[in-house]
RNA sequence: GGACGUUUAGCUCAGUUGGUUAGAGCGUUCGAUUCACAUUCGAAAGGUCGCAGGUUCGAAUCCUGCAACGUCCACCA
């Protein structure tokens, strides 16, 4: 027998056992063993990451769950595929790539590379990233089927991508228009409504005087083309103003003319309840304009500068403008006041950080409440040709539980969002992505991959990231195709992710996938929380908090790194990592190591006893049994998605139970080879799906010709329990109740009693039979039930 | 403004259908240790389960109100 250190040493063996899984096939859903084969269809589509650059600890949680999840599907005999894949992050990676060519000395990088050049530089940057991310992967353990291994801007997707566009195009939900977008001045690009940070700011609130009315403002800047003043039909301080009255007044850059509008948006308690309006810059502004007709001006460019119309102030930035046309109303005589205390919120752009401007452009929409008919039967509610709206697929993909989120809380949260939703505004004036696949030609427009003819010119923008990452769970399995995998697959069992992008990408695939394929993505979606650092604060580069997987699994292994993210955490709830705590699953991952170990020496050159288990001693039976339960809980736990609850247990058991107890025992008595073996191969089971490293790694050391990683999952009916004897044993070991505690049973098994017979007598009263609503009766009959139920059992501790 | 979450031992958190004496890990204190493991073992201290009411034989758990902290959504010139 070789020797076996005394401490385990995760780094020596990690990477050689995952080789040997890789080399095993097993990943493939089509190499498994056949009692897989068999089995049906599990499969998790792996939230692809950003090729922006390295992992984090979010992405270590995510691949622990997972790797969890189809670890034992596979050892139940399921046929697991675990899809991996990047995602290209158009402007994330794009943001990076300029940021990092600008610090190289590149000041305008888009301008001085050209189109091709700085493209080709962003690609060269995205797969290096790519190759950095599947070996950071692979050292969580992940077992994913590198064979299936997609990206998201790779030559399939993109045909994905572009027959998903020509479909919604023609059906008419995806349309071109000139509306408000999000425009972010920086990177010159436009951003959907989720991609905006809203920051809390304080800035002044100047009130100017505008003729007859005093208006309030903290964007002076933007009032050049306000030709309208606003106030609410019922307000009586205005009444003697009419509905398109015609007012001179002198304002910025001279005589101007204004006309009243009465509209009951205005707020009356607000300022003095009355506003101009500038339509080109101000959502509200402009919802109003379009639904009375109003003119429209561009006052700001699109670089963040004012236009002509601007007169003396034309060129000038926002800000350098706002100080000015403050002088300059204060110079007239036109300036009432100013709040420097008013706080207000700005938006800006996630990436970056930059002001956004809200602005009117030319740009392409998916319409969420436009009717269109289907092409299929969809969702079990609707047949193919029936008139439907994006909204409403998205609503009963959720509302009949065709998808459903764990925890459920997210489900209302889900529906609000979707209330709330806009058209998604799916154009970016950026060029790393999948190019929009329409061509013009004059006054023509037409939907193609290729250019349809000649003298045709492809529009120059990309798709917004998430409308290629919508269709993730189907073009990553072969869509449009009618492939094998998508067949199998779709929908597919779960998809797990944080609960930051439940917006941004789970409601888009369901988007996606209920409208293109009349189905949901899948079954089940898990969130899991935010990794925060050990005071809960958000883990950043300007923090210096960061926890890095790649620093902590040298130095504790995979297995204590997954541990610490899969226990004392539950769904959707942000969790404090600290390495402390990760230091305390590598002692207990030492601790499984050494069992191991206790139990291999005891077995000696005889090594892993096959012959049935044959219980002896009270111990013996009171071992087995519990571990026949700890089977059954740890199943039916980790199907609920309860691994923190599960591995609890499994902990508890394994230290408390089994090392301090029953090994103690073992040691003193001989003969118990049988019962180790099959007691050790049972954790080291349980545990794969937890800390496949080192389970696997015993596995091997006694001797096992296949795989843990293609183990039968245990069975607890395989287990001979004797649940009397387990009580006989602990009744033994438990010291004597003191009389106190007797005391206090006896007094609450009469007060018990007392309430049976009262209640008893109660419902057997002929009057209170013929008064009593139904409802009373039955929910005292409930509890008349739980009170004995709650008799039985004092008399039975009782007894002991 | 709307919604949601959290509040349990010094710290991090479990506690799923209301039910034995509210648990775990870390930390603290005391003790042990050539016998699998000091990345260990045994023991102890430490909690009015945020606050105030209510329902119940019985509430950390259900209901109502309040408070603190946090998150998301909407966004008013």
């Amino acid at each position: 027998m070789q020797e076996l250190p005394k401490a385990y040493d995760a780094s020596s063996v990690e990477d050689e056992i995952y080789q040997r899984w890789e080399s095993s096939g097993y990943f493939n859903p089509d190499k498994l063993p056949d009692r897989n084969q068999n089995g049906e269809p599990y499969c998790i589509i792996m939230p692809p990451p950003n090729r922006t650059g390295t992992l984090h600890m979010g992405h270590a949680t995510m691949l622990a769950i997972e790797d969890l999840l189809i670890r034992f599907q596979r050892m139940l005999g399921k046929k697991t595929l675990w899809l991996p894949g990047t995602d290209h992050a158009a402007i994330a990676t794009q943001v990076k790539v300029e940021q990092l060519l600008m610090k190289e000395g590149i000041q305008n990088p888009r301008e001085e590379l050209g189109r091709e050049e700085f493209l080709s530089r962003v690609v060269a940057f995205a797969e290096d990233s790519a190759n950095t991310i599947r070996s950071q992967v692979r050292k969580m353990g992940s077992s994913c089927d590198w064979s299936r291994e997609k990206y998201t801007l790779d030559a399939e997707r993109n045909r994905a991508v572009n027959e998903m566009f020509k479909r919604m195009y023609e059906d008419g939900i995806i349309e071109r228009g000139d509306r408000m977008v999000n425009w972010d001045p920086g990177f010159k690009t436009v951003i959907s409504d989720d991609e905006v940070v809203w920051r809390e700011e304080k800035a002044p609130f100047y009130t100017f005087k505008y003729g007859p009315f005093e208006i309030g403002t903290s964007r002076p800047e933007t009032k050049f083309g306000d030709k309208y003043v606003v106030m609410h039909p019922e307000d009586e301080r205005y009444a003697a103003f009419k509905e398109g009255q015609k007012i001179e007044l002198e304002w910025i850059n001279g005589p101007i003319t204004a006309t009243v509008i009465k509209d009951s948006v205005i707020d009356r308690e607000f300022g003095t309840g009355v506003m101009t309006i500038t339509p080109w810059h101000d959502q509200v502004d402009y919802d109003l304009a379009e639904r009375r007709g109003l003119d429209k001006e561009q006052v700001i460019d699109m670089e963040g500068k004012l236009l002509p119309m601007a007169g003396e102030f034309a060129g000038m930035s926002i800000l350098d403008a706002r100080k000015k046309v403050v002088e300059k109303l204060k110079a007239k005589g036109l300036l009432v006041q100013v709040d420097e205390n008013y706080v207000h919120r700005v938006a800006t752009a996630e990436r970056g950080g930059t002001l956004i401007e809200p602005q009117i452009s030319r740009q392409w929409f998916i319409r969420v409440n436009k009717k269109f008919a289907l092409r299929q039967d969809t969702l079990g509610k609707w047949k193919k040709g029936d008139q439907t709206t994006l909204k409403e697929l998205m609503i009963e993909a959720v509302a009949s539980k065709q998808t459903n989120i764990v925890p459920d809380r997210f489900e209302k949260i889900y529906f609000h969002w979707i209330n709330n939703l806009r058209d998604w505004c799916i154009s970016r004036q950026i060029w790393f992505g999948h190019r929009i696949p329409v061509w013009y030609k004059d006054q023509e427009e037409q939907v193609s991959e290729t250019a349809p003819g000649k003298g045709w010119e492809q529009d120059p923008d990309t798709l917004d990231t998430w409308f290629s990452s919508g269709l993730w769970t189907f073009s990553t399995l072969g869509w449009p195709e009618q492939a094998s995998d998508l067949k199998n697959n779709h929908p597919t069992s779960v998809l797990e992710t944080g609960y930051d992008i439940l917006f941004f990408w789970v409601a888009r695939m369901i988007l996606m996938s209920s409208y293109g394929l009349g189905e949901v993505p899948f079954k089940n979606v898990y969130l899991h929380g935010l990794v925060r650092d050990e005071k809960g604060r958000k883990m950043s580069k300007s923090l210096g908090n960061i926890l890095d997987p790649l620093d902590l699994i040298p130095k504790y292994g995979t297995d204590a790194v997954r541990l610490s993210l899969l226990i004392g955490t539950t769904p959707g709830q942000d969790m404090r990592l600290s390495e402390n705590k990760i230091a305390g699953f590598r002692n207990f991952t030492n601790k499984l190591w050494n069992i191991s170990r206790f139990i291999m020496i005891q077995l000696g050159e005889g090594g892993l006893r096959q012959e049935k288990i044959e219980p002896t001693t009270l111990a013996d039976k009171w071992i087995l049994t519990r571990l026949a339960d700890v089977v059954t809980s740890i199943t039916k736990k980790l199907d609920a998605y309860r691994f923190s609850a599960a591995g609890d247990e499994l902990r508890d058991f394994t230290w408390t139970e089994l090392a301090d107890q029953y090994l103690e025992i073992a040691k003193k008595e001989k003969g118990k080879e049988a019962i180790l073996s099959y007691i050790l191969t049972t954790i080291l089971k349980l545990w794969h799906p937890y800390m496949p490293f080192i389970t696997e790694h015993v596995w091997s050391l006694l001797g096992q010709k296949e795989l843990l990683l293609v183990a039968e999952w245990p069975k607890s009916k395989e287990i001979p329990i004797d649940t009397e004897a387990a009580e006989e044993y602990l009744r033994q070991q438990r010291s004597k109740q003191s009389p106190e505690d007797q005391e206090r049973q006896k007094e609450e098994l009469e007060e018990i009693v007392s309430y049976i017979q009262s209640t008893e007598q109660k419902l057997a009263d002929t009057d209170f039979q013929s008064k009593a609503p139904d409802h009373v009766v039955a929910g005292m009959r409930k509890k008349l039930e739980e009170a004995k139920q709650k008799r039985e059992w004092l008399e039975k501790m009782r007894s002991y």
